[in-house]
RNA sequence: GGAGAGGUGGCCGAGUUGGCUUAAGGCGCUCGCCUGCUAAGCGAGUGAAUGGGGAAACUUGUUCCGAGGGUUCGAAUCCCUCCCUCUCCGCCA
């Protein structure tokens, strides 16, 4: 959510930025309505004002012996109707003006490309060799079927699809990327680990900007006003709604692994096959609150926190600036991470690091105490994946194929396997 | 699910016969003083959101005591609905 000063008084610097992303949003309309929320504003204000003053004269003619009937009421029953027709109509306006406010995207950082599509975003860099392979390398969903690790068609008949089932050593490389990742945030970059509510209330999904635009892509319980988590960037961030946090607390690093929950809805025929577009997959997740000064310093850490994990794994990557039009809703900049698939021969994104600026803070009123002014301000929040669970096996599996099938384990993993070296088809 | 207690500023906590509460007091924090360090002590300051005026320091108004309604000239205080926390009971991994 922006600032209303802020959108008033760079109202040009907002349309252009708008429509970098693709946003068509009415403007004109938002000005409108804040200009009608002011007037009705002070005229309320002025006459409670009045009020006010009226009632504390009666306070003191009471005090004084006076009897009740020799006071005249009657004016000030005409003032109270008044007051309670104006804030109805204040109401009205408030609502629509917040309407407004809660649909309006982020606006994208000056660093960011200017692009309508993912074909415009800009590579950055790239990172490890990639493997030639003397045989046709297999697709994923090939190698742990034929190794039995995973069953695509069982989970469709237990669920549906878009869910996967993992089997023996299958479960046990989710369970050890889980750990591996948790283990390496924790005791090498500082991360505090949690494990948070896989539902949550309304209020949480509003405060990083899934409601009250994107509803269509949420699961949601029937019974109670409960969602579950498309990840775990809104318990992690929730954490800390309607808080004021000690500037010296800053930045607060939060890691949690959670299974997400997303309906796809739209991205029919797309990655049916596989891991990769899954209803319910496991991702490990982290989450910073940041002065606003440093932010994007810290973006470049985040994002380095992340890129470790494929370095360690020797999984050959690119990080990708997405462009102004494939940027999403509530963020100011997002680096992918993409991972190299030698089977689809392209990279796949496997992680995104967000700078959200104040976007999320100002929704969910997440602010800190800076010391040197005294004053509240909000803080910025920031996310990235540290990796999604299922996409690594994807990877791992693709680019540590041999040719019979059998995939190697990489070296650091190992421990987290009970130190086997290889997943072979079972007999 | 049943019964009871409660929800007040960054935190603790007073205030429920409706009206100098303009939310007491304490802790914490900031600044200053004192003490050759530290601790203690003394003094002053210190809630949030939002509207207006001002270049700014600042000034002025309104709202906020879990949320939303109601009664009243006037509500932290009375009434209704809902949410949350705690204790006990029930059910349960």
């Amino acid at each position: 959510m922006l600032d209303i000063k802020y959108i008033k008084e760079h109202i040009e610097l907002i349309r252009e930025k708008l429509q970098q992303r693709g946003d068509t949003t009415d403007l004109g309309k938002f000005l409108e309505y804040d200009q009608e929320r002011r007037t009705i504003l002070k005229e309320s204000e002025e006459l409670k004002h009045q009020r006010n003053l009226f009632s504390q004269q009666i306070g003191v003619l009471l005090k004084k012996g006076k009897v009740a009937d020799e006071i005249d009421t009657v004016k000030m029953k005409e003032t109270s109707n008044k007051i309670k027709d104006l804030d109805e109509k204040l109401k009205i306006t408030q609502i629509n003006l917040e309407s407004f406010l809660h649909t309006i995207p982020n606006i994208p950082h000056s660093s960011v490309p200017i692009g309508s599509d993912e074909k415009e975003n800009e590579i950055i860099r790239h990172w490890g060799k990639i493997k030639s392979f003397s045989f046709e390398p297999k697709a994923h969903w090939d190698l742990g079927e034929s190794l039995g690790i995973l069953d695509f068609l069982r989970s469709s008949k237990i669920t549906g699809s878009r869910f996967s089932l993992y089997l023996g050593k299958g479960a046990l490389l989710e369970r050890a990327l889980i750990n591996f990742m948790l283990d390496l945030h924790t005791k090498q970059h500082g991360y505090t680990e949690v494990v948070p509510p896989f539902m949550v209330n309304s209020t949480s999904m509003f405060s990083t900007g899934q409601l009250p635009k994107f509803e269509e892509d949420l699961f949601k319980t029937s019974q109670e006003d409960f969602y579950l988590i498309p990840t775990a960037e809104v318990p992690l961030t929730n954490i800390h709604r309607e808080e004021i946090l000690e500037e010296d607390c800053l930045p607060i690093k939060y890691v949690a692994y959670s299974p997400c929950f997303r309906r796809e809805a739209g991205s029919y025929g797309k990655d049916t096959r596989g891991l990769i577009r899954q209803h319910q997959f496991n991702k490990v997740e982290l989450v910073w609150f940041s002065r606003p000064d440093n932010s994007y310093l810290n973006l470049e850490l985040l994002l380095q926190d992340a890129e470790s994990v494929l370095q360690i794994l020797e999984l050959p990557y690119r990080i990708v600036n997405l462009c102004t039009g494939d940027l999403g809703f509530s963020a100011a900049k997002t680096y992918d991470i993409e991972v190299w698939l030698p089977n689809q021969k392209m990279y796949r994104e496997i992680s995104s690091c967000s700078n959200f600026e104040d976007f999320q803070a100002r929704r969910g009123k997440i602010k800190y105490k800076d010391k040197e002014k005294g004053k509240i301000k909000f803080v910025h929040t920031l996310n990235g994946s540290g990796l999604a669970i299922g996409r690594t096996v994807v990877a791992i599996l693709e680019n540590y194929q041999e040719e019979d099938g059998s995939i190697t384990i990489p070296k650091a993993l190992q421990p987290y396997l009970g130190g086997i070296t290889k997943i072979e088809k079972a007999h």
